[in-house]
DNA sequence: CCTTGACCTTCCAGCGACTGGAATCTCCAT
DNA sequence: ATGGAGATTCCAGTCGCTGGAAGGTCAAGG
């Protein structure tokens, strides 16, 4: 199976397929004429991937999530330290977003957005504290 | 005023500093010594980015503030549209986030954690959609 | 047999916003 | 003179791709 069709099959990018690739997360094999041969296992590696990527998994992660479930003597406990450390970094990122959202709300709520200079956006990150 | 007061002044790292006159956000004087020797005013901008920074606004975004905060006869809404834009990127950041989250709560809640193989999550990742 | 065009290959560079480290220079106090 | 702190430059690495150049391969059509 050629990059382009495991490509539509995965929903990967080739470039990105050729780049697991670089970084061993896939090893196909290669035809005569050098070019990449995949298996339908690797087309499995491959949409396994995919999905983690898209759940924000880091490639580290992905890596170990992809040894896990090769691996038959798994502990899914394994699994779950992965996802739940995941859910965590995410949960922070949020906590952070919603800091950063509710201080930028008030700010653009008080800018009257007009032709006039006065602006307590500006103010702000200017450090004074009038506001 | 070297390098390191300012990198106390300002809350930003040395390094931080060389890298934002690199890219043309800050242009501080040269002494006799080849040190670069920054102004009040520097500092000033310095923190205002750092303020920016912190807020999350991109390189970008903080060289448009900065020339309307120089600028005296900005309008102010073209400093809310800057705010507005990037609160809007925050916001939808924070749902994508949010999706993620829901996703992975469910798929660790219903993981075992125990050391048998069987696992939710890897089921999922790897594309069967049986629960 | 030749051409066209789609597909494949490799390699190098760039994104954003720094950060680390090496090699070197300057300043100040002892 | 020496030591140490702090300054300089430049290069490389982070993360996960993505774009582009230069070239090889394959199948179809004239």
């Amino acid at each position: 199976m050629n990059i382009g069709e495991v490509s539509r099959a995965s929903g990967l990018p080739p470039k990105t397929i050729r780049y697991y690739e670089d970084i061993d997360l896939v090893r196909p094999a290669r035809g005569g004429n050098g070019y990449r041969d995949f298996s339908a296992q690797d087309v499995h590696k491959l949409t396994f991937l995919g999905r983690s990527r898209s759940l924000g998994f880091s490639i580290e992660d992905c890596r170990t999530l992809l040894s896990l479930y090769e691996d038959r003597n798994r502990a899914s406990a394994d699994v779950k330290a992965v996802a739940a450390d995941h859910l965590q970094r995410i949960a922070k990122k949020i906590d952070e977003l919603e800091a950063l959202k509710s201080t930028l709300e008030t700010l653009v709520t008080r800018c009257h957005g007009d032709d006039r200079p006065d602006c307590p956006i500006l103010n702000d990150l200017a450090g004074s504290n009038a506001g």
